[in-house]
DNA sequence: GATTTTTCAATGGA
DNA sequence: CTCCATTGAAAAAT
C-alpha cells in the first residue's frame, strides 16, 4: 500500500475543497506507523451547506498568497476562520424559542462599538419555578476589538462570578462537614449558579477568547471554567458545539483541557500534541480499544480543517498548594491552531486520534511559562544568585518572613530602596485599664475553637477556615493576640504569621511601580500588611505634618471585604448575626519615610486584593491592621491589585 | 422532549 | 502517601 501523501496545510484551496468532506470512518492501515486521515479515502461528501457567495470565495482566494512569514500565515489564517465563522453566524438558525428561561437581562451599557452582549444577568431572578434544562444557545460568534471599557465590564462579571462560585462552593463545604455521602461543593456551587442564571455568556457560543479571562488566569476547579464560559464540558477534554448548531452539519472544537491525561501527548508549551477522547477507562492512562473520530475528535478535526482556532486549558498538578494533597489547577494558556490530525496506533497499540496544536502569536506570555519563570526567580534567589536587572534580592533585609526583590527593567530608577521598611505599623499601647485585671485574652491553651473568647468576638462563626484563607469579608476582624494563651500557630492568628506567599516589587509601564506574586495564591488567602507610620487623628501635633506627605487614609478604602464570601446568591445562606458596628479606623498611615511591599500595590476597579481591619488581641479597636487578602486565584507573575477608593 | 451515553473530576476511604 | 472506587453533572447523542 502506497503511503498516504502528508496533509497539505490548511490553507484556502485546501479549505474549500474539504469544505464538505469529512473522514467519518477513517481505516488507515493498521500496521504502519501513524498515518494521516486520507482525505481521498474518504466517503462520499455530505452536501456543501456553507453558502459560499462568489464575493467570500473572492475574499478567501486573495488570501490564498502563501507566506513563509509564520505571522502573515497564521494572521491570513485567523482572517480565513473569521470570514468562514461570519459565514456561518449570519447563517444561524434562531435561538429555540428563546430558550433562556429567564427573560433576558437589559444590557449593560457599552461605550464602545461592539456587537456583542453576552453578559449574564445581574438581577436576574433565579428560574427556580422552571424545571426546563435550560441549554446553551446556537448563536455562534467571535468577540474581537474589545474597548478599554468593555473590557472592564467583562472582566467585572468575571470576577463577580468567580466571587460567587468561591463564596458558594465555601458555603457548601462547610454546611456539611462531614454528611456520610461525599460532598461535591464545587458542583454544587455552579449546579446552583447555573439554575440562577449566573453562567456567563450562555445566550452564545463563543469562538476565541472569552471576555474578560485573561491569558494566564488559573482556576481550581472544572466546574469554575464552566461558570465563566472558558470551557463548558465538566469532564471532557474537548469543548465543542455540535454538529447540530452549524448549518454544515459538523461539530467544530472551541476548546480544550490538556491534563497529561493520555500517554501520546506531548507539550513544549507553544507546540502540543494532544490525544483524542475515547478508548479509555475512565481514570485510566491506558487504552484499551482503539479510538474513533466521532463527537470532540471529529469537532477538533473539524477544527483543523477550517482552521479555527482554539482555547487551550493546561491542568497542572501543584503540590505547592498550602491545603495539602496534590490540587490540580487550571491555567488558560490562549489561542492555538490545530496544525495536524492524525489517526493511528498509539504507544498503548490502539488507534488514537492525534492533534497537533500550535499557540497563535501576539498573546500575553503564556501563562504555564510564568509558572515556569517564577520558579526560576525563586530558585535563583533561594541560591543568592541576582538575577539581571534586580536592584534588590530583599527590600526587607531580612525583616519579613520571605525575601522580597525588586526588579526595574525599564529605567534606572531605584527609589523603592530609599525607604526604611517596616513590616508592621507601631500602634500605640493603650495602657492596661485597671492593674488587678486579668489579661484580656483567651486561655486556650492548645487551639482556639468555638468557645474561644476571641473567636467568639467575631459574629457568625470562625474567621478562618482550616487552610488559613478567610471565610468572609467582615467590618473588622478579631484575632487572638499577645495576651492570649494561645500559640501562634492558633487558627486565630492567621495573619500575624507574615507572609506566605512570595511576592515582588516591580517597575511597570503602567503603574510606576507594582507588586506580583511569585506564588501562586488561593483565594482568601493571607497576603501581607499595610506598613508605616501611624499618625492618629486626633493628634494635634501629627495634622499639620501630613502636608506633602505620601499618606493612606484606611477609611477610604472602598469596602470590598463585603464582596467576599458572600453567599446570598443562595436564600438558604445567611451570614449569621451581624458584628456591631465598627466605627473605623482612627488613624493614618505616613509612608513618606518608613512603608512596606503593600505600598507598592497599584489601583484597580476590578481587584485582585482587598483590605480587610483586623485586631490583634486586645489592641486597640481605633487602629486595626490594615490586611490583605486575595480575592481570588493570583498566578504567579500576575500582578496585584487593590481599590483605593480613587476614581479611575 | 425525555433518556442514555460520554467524559483528561474530585473526594474520601483503604 | 498513592491507589481506587464511588459519586457526580452537563452536554451531546439517541
Amino acid at each position: 500500500m502506497e503511503p498516504s501523501p502528508p496533509p497539505p496545510p490548511p490553507q484556502i484551496s485546501h479549505l474549500l475543497s474539504q469544505l464538505g468532506q469529512f473522514p467519518v470512518t477513517p481505516k488507515p492501515d493498521p500496521d504502519g506507523p501513524i498515518t494521516p486521515i486520507p482525505a481521498a479515502a474518504a466517503p462520499p461528501p455530505p452536501p456543501l451547506m456553507l453558502a459560499l457567495t462568489p464575493e467570500l470565495c473572492d475574499a478567501l482566494r486573495q488570501e490564498l498568497a502563501p507566506s513563509p512569514d509564520d505571522d502573515a500565515y497564521f494572521a491570513s489564517c485567523l482572517r480565513q476562520s473569521q470570514l468562514y465563522l461570519d459565514a456561518v453566524a449570519a447563517r444561524l438558525r434562531l435561538p429555540s424559542s428563546s430558550s433562556s428561561a429567564a427573560p433576558p437581562p437589559p444590557l449593560p451599557p457599552r461605550q464602545g462599538g461592539q456587537e456583542q452582549p453576552g453578559a449574564a444577568g445581574s438581577s436576574s431572578s433565579p428560574a427556580s419555578s422552571t424545571k426546563k434544562r435550560a441549554r446553551p444557545a446556537a448563536e455562534m460568534v467571535r468577540v474581537a476589538n474589545l474597548g478599554p471599557a468593555d473590557h472592564l465590564h467583562y472582566r467585572a462579571l468575571v470576577r463577580r462570578a468567580r466571587l460567587t462560585f468561591e463564596a458558594l462552593r465555601g458555603f457548601y463545604q462547610r454546611e456539611e462537614p462531614s454528611a456520610g455521602a461525599r460532598n461535591r461543593a464545587d458542583l454544587r456551587a455552579s449546579s446552583f449558579m447555573l439554575s440562577a442564571g449566573r453562567w456567563l455568556h450562555r445566550e452564545v457560543r463563543i469562538v476565541g477568547h472569552i471576555p474578560g479571562v485573561l491569558v494566564g488566569d488559573a482556576f481550581y476547579y472544572r466546574a469554575e471554567l464552566c461558570v465563566v464560559g472558558l470551557h463548558l464540558a465538566p469532564q471532557a477534554g474537548i469543548g465543542y458545539i455540535p454538529g447540530s448548531l452549524t448549518n454544515e452539519g459538523h461539530p467544530v472544537a472551541t476548546s480544550i483541557v490538556s491534563s497529561g491525561g493520555y500517554l501520546d501527548d506531548e507539550d513544549t508549551g507553544d507546540v502540543l500534541v494532544y490525544t483524542g477522547s475515547g478508548g479509555r477507562q475512565r481514570n485510566r492512562l491506558d487504552h484499551h480499544a482503539d479510538q474513533t473520530l466521532e463527537r470532540g475528535n471529529l469537532a477538533l478535526h473539524n477544527s483543523y480543517l477550517y482552521a479555527v482556532e482554539v482555547r487551550v486549558i493546561r491542568g497542572h498538578i501543584c503540590g505547592l498548594t498550602p491545603n495539602a494533597t496534590g490540587r490540580k489547577i487550571y491555567v488558560y494558556d490562549g489561542l492555538y491552531r490545530v496544525v495536524s490530525s492524525t489517526f493511528g496506533p498509539g504507544k498503548s497499540g490502539h488507534d488514537v486520534c492525534k492533534f497537533k496544536l500550535v499557540r497563535l502569536p501576539g498573546q500575553d506570555e503564556l501563562g504555564s511559562k510564568s509558572w515556569h519563570t517564577a520558579k526560576q526567580l525563586k530558585d535563583a534567589m533561594d541560591a543568592r544568585i541576582r538575577p539581571p536587572r534586580y536592584i534588590s534580592l530583599d527590600l526587607s533585609k531580612g525583616a519579613e518572613h520571605l525575601r522580597v526583590p525588586v526588579c526595574n527593567k525599564l529605567d534606572d530608577d531605584r527609589s523603592p530602596l530609599l525607604f526604611e521598611y517596616t513590616v508592621r505599623p507601631k500602634f500605640h499601647v493603650p495602657p492596661a485599664t485597671g492593674t488587678g485585671k486579668r489579661q484580656r485574652g483567651c486561655h486556650c491553651a492548645t487551639g482556639c475553637g468555638s468557645k474561644c473568647r476571641c473567636q467568639r468576638k467575631n459574629a457568625g462563626g470562625p474567621v478562618y477556615g482550616e487552610d488559613g484563607t478567610l471565610v468572609l469579608g467582615r467590618p473588622v476582624v478579631y484575632e487572638c493576640g499577645a495576651s492570649c494563651g494561645c500559640p501562634l500557630t492558633c487558627v486565630n492568628r492567621v495573619t500575624q504569621r507574615g507572609m506566605k506567599h512570595r511576592l515582588e516589587v516591580f517597575r511597570s509601564h503602567e503603574t510606576g511601580w507594582g507588586v506580583r506574586a511569585l506564588d501562586l495564591i488561593p483565594p482568601g488567602a493571607f497576603v501581607c500588611e499595610f506598613s508605616g507610620d501611624v499618625v492618629l487623628m486626633d493628634d494635634d501635633s501629627g495634622k499639620g505634618l501630613t502636608e506633602g506627605r505620601s499618606i493612606i487614609d484606611p477609611k477610604r478604602f472602598p469596602k470590598r471585604w463585603k464582596e467576599w464570601g458572600d453567599a446570598s446568591v443562595d436564600p438558604r445562606y445567611n451570614r449569621g448575626p451581624q458584628s456591631a458596628e465598627f466605627a473605623g479606623p482612627g488613624y493614618l498611615l505616613d509612608v513618606s519615610h518608613k512603608r512596606n511591599v503593600a505600598c507598592y500595590i497599584s489601583h484597580s476597579c476590578t481587584p485582585n486584593v482587598f483590605l480587610q481591619f483586623v485586631v490583634h488581641g486586645n489592641e486597640d479597636e481605633q487602629c486595626p491592621h490594615l490586611m490583605v487578602f486575595a480575592m481570588e486565584t493570583i498566578p504567579p507573575m500576575r500582578e496585584l491589585s487593590i481599590d483605593y477608593g480613587i476614581d479611575g
